[in-house]
DNA sequence: TCACATTTTTAGCGGAGGCTAAAAATAAAG
DNA sequence: CTTTATTTTTAGCCTCCGCTAAAAATGTGA
């Protein structure tokens, strides 16, 4: 009679807290949740929803399996849906999908910073991490790094309490030709992409200068720093800068 | 026809690598295999077979799932097993769990040590953790840590390819009264005893020395580094020592 | 508006890991 | 050597999160 320690039901715990401000202390949800929130977060963007579509190919799953995810989701309010009608995230998915975006941000720009990963990889690791990292280790990972606002490829990081800078940027290939600019961001997720970058010094805070440059993201010649023209191919689309005023 | 991504199989990727010295390089397996070749591998200790029983215990869960989870981890040749006879790790098992341990001592000194994470709390994060960190990084902490042998509770740390110092301890309660001994080692497990002891400043290095004890974990007093003596009350067998050479 | 294309949903299924209740094997006690 | 207690397994079920194939809704071009 030494082990008996079954009673699985945790259904007891979820008391109502305190609900004044936004409702942090919200329930952590599994890996796949997250994952769909994430998606559905940043695929929704400025119009607000989603389409079935779009989160099956950006999470690589089938059609069939994100209707079936989504009606569970709404089911837990985390969001808004009807049926052929596309997906609405609710006050508390956004919240959730935040957090996560979070921590995979500070995540990523603790390995990079302190455990000097290189920034085409630690993509992966966060993607993992940020499902198993509590919200008080990421806190201290980013209280340790002077909570920095961007992560290592310019995407800004959201506070632990949920507002993140919204602000959206125009693409190398929008920018004027001349015109002087300064490397904001750049999307993790294509290592490839990140190494060449890297190698032609082209990384978040860097000025740059359109010298030429041809349509349909073909070549472009780019002045970057102080450094000799450098000819690029296909990145144009995906490199985001901000104008930078010339102090006459 | 802009998103057609499916292909999900994933199995043209395994091929079979070096098989050199110990075949590392396994797969990576889910969350719950790990925690059970972790229970079993240190159910196992010395005899070397655990059983159904006691990792149900270990691991919180009915009886009858650890006979379901044991068939499945024998078909992958993780685990030797024959119906009513208790379990053995297989080799491949062993390195899994050994790798899997790795992770979680090395996570938890570097919380506690980079991070400042107290003592008492670094387990929980560290069992999440340990299944979502790569071996690359679990490396990088480690590396950066100077490569320690054992972490904050005083378990050693495998190095990375499985070697682990298994030498066994006495607890305080088999101490003979008056002999001087090196607090060694506690269980990461019980929060309440790790707050308790670091209260008393009986951490792995202190020198001990037992001044009285009762029998079945009752009162102990101690005499802990050179402070005045306390009286302690069961920990007398969760605490691991190693007696201390007088230099005469 | 009708026909076809596309998107989304439903229906039905599978595997991993849980559970309980009952049966079977092993171990312990008389 | 039985009888009883304990341990382990089997049987059957559940949830989560995938899948495919087929049906339904929506959208589009003529």
């Amino acid at each position: 009679m030494a082990a008996s320690a079954k009673k699985a039901s945790s259904s007891k715990k979820t008391a109502a807290p305190s609900k004044t401000t936004a409702n942090l202390a919200i329930d952590r949800v599994s890996e796949p949740v997250e994952d769909y929130l994430k998606a559905i977060y940043d695929l929704a963007g400025k119009s607000g929803t989603a389409s079935t579509n779009d989160v099956a190919a950006r999470l690589n799953v089938a059609a069939a399996s994100v209707t079936g995810m989504i009606r569970r989701l709404a089911s837990q309010g985390l969001l808004e849906y009807e049926r052929y009608r596309g997906v609405r995230l609710s006050e508390t998915g956004r919240v959730v999908a935040l957090r996560t975006i979070r921590r995979h941000r500070v995540i990523e720009t603790y390995l990079t910073e302190v455990l000097g990963y290189p920034w085409d990889r630690v993509h992966d690791e966060a993607e993992r991490l940020e499902h198993a990292a509590s919200d008080e280790l990421v806190d201290r990972m980013a209280t340790s790094l002077g909570n920095p606002t961007s992560d290592p490829h310019g995407a800004p990081i959201p506070t632990a309490d949920g507002q993140m800078d919204e602000r959206r940027h125009q693409t190398l290939a929008e920018l004027d030709i001349g015109t002087r600019a300064r490397m904001v961001r750049v999307s993790d997720k294509n290592p490839g992409l990140l190494r060449y970058l890297a190698e032609i010094d082209l990384t978040p805070g860097t000025e740059v200068q359109v010298l030429a440059r041809a349509p349909f993201d073909g070549p472009i010649t780019l002045q970057v720093g102080d450094t000799e023209p450098v000819v690029g191919q296909g990145l144009a689309v995906q490199v985001l800068v901000e104008e930078v005023q010339d102090e006459t």
